[in-house]
RNA sequence: GCCCGGGUGGUGGAACUGGUAGACACGAGAGACUUAAAAUCUCUUGUCCUAAUACGGCGUGCGGGUUCGAGUCCCGCCCCGGGCACCA
């Protein structure tokens, strides 16, 4: 070993030799236990690497290595999320073709993960944006037409001018688009959907996207913030009989029955099934106008908290069924056509909005609800609006009751008489594909000259991303002026094999393919899959070998993808579980997210606050295995906070201190009975260091490690067993420096990474000797040490004898004692 | 408003199922080595009182409570971060 740490030239021999020599290359046929350790794949963007990448890529690193030396064949794989438009963004602007700067950006970023000392096995990458992985990108598609999961319709969908794209639901962040920060507006428009929605309740044999959240290993706020995106809620559907129009209805979900007897008005929304035949509507012009204002405005616009109601009389009434009250019907744009059924039954006393709505046209408030302070005077303030507990009034056969008794009560009414049903609702809505933008993976279908879908025979796919595209965008997808995308040789082609098969009757033609692309979310939904088996060119994985590896044992990335990533790619599984390609219905089992690193001065890193720290510049300066620890010992894993170059200073302090331990003289292993003494703190940082790991506590194993150092530095001479002990604790943490002194000082062949992880005795762990507290009424006066093994009433005279607690003692009288073995003694003294 | 997290020295953070709060670092101060600096090593470092590193008091966002004992448990608040939200 050199004399000096020179981390360049010693991280630098250990990359090549860990490449070299297939160090970390995955076997799909060991006799071991499995592991798989995930990171989520990057986008490889313009900017590089930044500091965050590396905190989440040494987790599982130091969790992969681990594993290795406990004896687990582990599966360790890195790829690139490599389609998207920031890459088509920066075509616009600079007429490089996506395909060029993304496959130079992944250069770069291998190149810079490389740096870091990351155990992957590279024979396994893959990069999304190249054909032979959306070969299956698009077979995905296809498996989930052919199984009623995928569908073509024409819906109001979120578009984004900015983008010239329609969004996802989960694209649209306060109404804006997420990307770009420009407001969505609504377009009608036809469109792929998947039916994600199909499986959030259970299913035989698979759970649903709810009940799952209850088997699987995932931050609390990640699950829960699922469940909210999801929204189950279960209510009622009541039917109220149109008043003018005989054998017509409305029907309303609420989730409140108990307050129907107050209710006083119904509002349609303006997108209403019902608004589609005006003639029967006495105010169809004013109707009619009001509708298309709606339609002017963005979702956002209607839905800000503090809108003022705005809303018309259609001139019909409807039947309150329980009462026989005949109820105004309005249209108004505070209700919404995809929530519930698109319609709401007003009870201006218990609920704000429709308080504010009365107010505004003049309708009656009924109070039908009092709460424990006993208010019971007429609702005519905002106040007053009482939603959420109370007692039943003006309401019949429910006055009295608790609204939660009313609930049921009435609920069981309307059922029975046949005048509503229950029903669960949800916020989740099917997941919209289609894009309008070229670079992503096209979607294989074509159509014939009625407008009819066809999938494309599988022997045609992969459907090519064409070249002679211009990516500038005008509203439709760039691949529409394609000559090479709809060559007339190909589409002839597809016909003729379509009609071969039946698909397609012989009085029909193929006359264009579908040019729209898709959501790059469905690239990142199955890519966990595809590295158990990447180079597959029958299928997107080998069955055998995704249950042999699947599910992920280990996952790790960003909390910003708690509804998109990772509700998608449930989906994904669970479609695959329902048709019996995969046994397993949840596709991450163990779930990690890594905390924001914030600038030194506590704000976001960005460009234009010029605070940015490169990881490339603290890899040069320090080494790898500084950053690797810096980034572990920062503070917990999942918590925000801030970067501090002085501390990585510090961290550099200590793996020299580390360095210097092993240039001191060492003791052989036949002499170590010289040396039992330290034992004893060897064993104890095997156990704290193991347990820290598995439980994703690195900064407390890296402080460990310390104190170790720090034990180690102060002796003269150091017990080999020690240094071999160490050495291993060390690598998955630091693990160029580890291989170094395996063989440089040790003197052992070959690589540290496969050799057992070390583990404790029992016996070093007990410490001859113990310090007590002595506590008087709760407070600490005194300590003093005894040997470990004495008996409670030994511990218990010792402490009295003690002369500052005579004095306490003499105050009062010894009400009780208190013994807590090998930590404190107490007395209570009065 | 509802649902999840979180709040501990100058700073990042430790603290097992209620048992000596502040581990380990950063920063700061003092000293050793050195012609000097860097590097390294040693010591000090929550706060108040104090000559004292004596005896004490106070201290984990705030106010109560349970307990011999509370950062940890319970009740009521405040603040910060994230998710949902005119959701019927």
């Amino acid at each position: 070993m050199a004399d000096k740490y020179d981390h360049l030239s010693l991280e630098q021999k250990w990359q090549q030799f860990w490449d070299e020599s297939k160090t970390f290359k995955t076997s799909d046929d060991s006799d071991k236990p499995k592991y798989y350790a995930l990171d989520m794949f990057p986008y490889p963007s313009g900017a590089g690497l930044h500091v965050g990448h590396p905190l989440g890529y040494t987790a599982t690193d130091i969790i992969s290595r681990k594993k290795r030396h406990e004896g687990y064949e582990v599966l360790h794989p890195m790829g690139w999320d490599s389609f998207g438009l920031p890459a088509e963004n920066y075509a616009i602007k600079t007429q490089v073709h996506p395909e060029q700067s993304t496959l130079g950006n992944i250069e770069t970023f291998k190149a810079q993960i490389k740096s870091l000392g990351l155990s992957y096995d590279w024979d396994r990458e893959i990069a999304t944006c190249l054909p032979d992985y959306y070969r299956w990108t698009q077979w995905f598609f296809q498996f989930l037409y052919k199984n009623d999961l995928a569908y073509r319709k024409k819906a109001p969908v979120n578009w984004c001018d900015d983008c010239n794209t329609v969004l996802a639901n989960e694209q649209v962040v306060d109404g804006k688009c997420e990307r770009c920060k420009h407001e969505v507006i609504p377009k009608k428009l036809t469109q792929w959907f998947f039916r994600v929605t199909d499986f959030i309740e259970d299913q035989p044999e698979v759970n649903g996207l709810l009940s799952g959240l209850d088997t699987i290993d995932w931050p609390e706020s990640t699950k829960s913030s699922q469940k909210n995106w999801i929204g189950r809620k279960t209510g009622i559907n009541i039917e109220y009989p149109i008043v003018e129009l005989e054998g017509e209805s409305v029907t309303c979900f609420t989730t409140r029955p108990d307050t129907n007897f107050g209710a006083t008005f119904v509002v349609l929304g303006p997108e209403h099934p019902f608004l589609n035949d005006l003639s029967r509507i006495p105010n169809a012009d004013v109707v009619e106008q009001y509708v298309i204002e709606t339609n002017k405005k963005s979702e956002k616009d209607r839905t800000e908290q503090g809108t003022e109601k705005t809303g018309v009389f259609t001139g019909l009434h409807v039947v309150n069924r329980v009462n026989g009250k005949k109820l105004p019907l309005y249209v108004g744009d505070f209700v919404l056509g995809h929530v519930g059924t698109g319609a709401v039954v007003g009870v201006p006393g218990h609920d704000l909005r429709d308080f504010q709505f009365a107010q505004k046209m003049g309708i009656d408030v009924i109070r039908v609800v009092v709460d424990a302070e006993g208010d019971d005077s007429p609702i005519t303030r905002e106040e007053q609006v009482q939603e959420e507990k109370g007692t039943m009034v003006n309401s019949e056969f429910l006055d009295g009751l608790d609204i939660w008794e009313a609930k049921e009560k009435i609920t069981e009414h309307y059922v029975a008489e046949g005048w509503a049903e229950e029903v669960v609702n949800y916020k989740l809505r099917d997941w919209l594909i289609s894009r309008q933008r070229y670079w992503g993976s096209p979607i294989p279908v074509v159509y014939d000259d009625e407008g009819n879908e066809y999938l494309i025979p599988d022997d045609e796919l992969p459907v090519h991303l064409p070249k002679d595209v211009d990516f500038n965008p005008d509203g439709e997808s760039p691949l529409v002026n394609s000559e090479e995308f709809h060559s007339a040789e190909a589409l002839k082609q597809i016909e003729e094999k379509l009609k071969a098969t039946g698909e397609l009757s012989g009085d029909r033609t193929i006359v264009r393919r579908e040019s729209d692309t898709m959501d790059t979310f469905m690239c990142s939904s199955w890519y966990m899959w595809r590295f158990m088996d990447p180079k597959n060119t029958d299928m997107f994985c080998d069955p055998d070998l995704a249950n042999h590896w699947g599910p992920i044992d280990l996952y790790v990335g960003g909390a910003e993808h708690t509804v998109l990533h990772l509700l998608y790619a449930r989906f994904f599984c669970k479609a695959l579980k329902k048709h019996g390609y995969i046994n397993y219905d949840e596709p991450f089992a163990k779930l990690r997210h890594q905390g924001h690193i914030l600038a030194e001065d506590g704000h976001k890193m960005s460009k234009s606050l010029g605070n940015v720290v490169n990881p490339d510049d603290i890899v040069s300066a320090f080494g790898a295995d500084t950053l690797r620890c810096f980034e572990m010992f920062l503070g917990p894993f999942d918590q925000r906070k801030p970067w501090s170059t002085g501390s990585v200073g510090g961290i550099r302090k200590w793996l020299d201190r580390v360095y210097r331990v092993y240039q001191k003289p060492m003791i052989e292993r036949e002499e170590t009975n010289k040396c039992e003494a330290s034992m004893s703190l060897v064993h104890k940082t095997i156990k704290q260091v193991t347990e820290d790991i598995d439980n994703f506590k690195f900064n407390t194993a890296i402080s460990t490690l310390m104190i170790f150092t720090n034990e180690l530095t102060a002796l003269e001479e150091v017990p080999r067993e020690a240094l071999e002990t160490f050495a291993l604790l060390l690598s998955p943490f630091a693990p160029h420096l580890a291989e170094e002194f395996w063989q440089g000082v040790l003197g052992k062949e070959g690589t540290v990474a496969y050799e057992p992880w070390p583990t404790y005795d029992e016996k070093y762990l007990v410490e001859d000797s113990v310090t007590y507290a002595v506590q008087v009424n709760g407070k600490v006066r005194a300590e003093f040490e005894i040997a470990a093994d004495s008996d409670k009433d030994t511990v218990l005279s010792t402490a009295k004898e003690l002369e500052k607690i005579q004095q306490y003692l003499s105050e009062g009288e010894i009400r009780k004692e208190i013994f807590v073995p090998g930590k404190i003694v107490g007395f209570v003294v009065k």
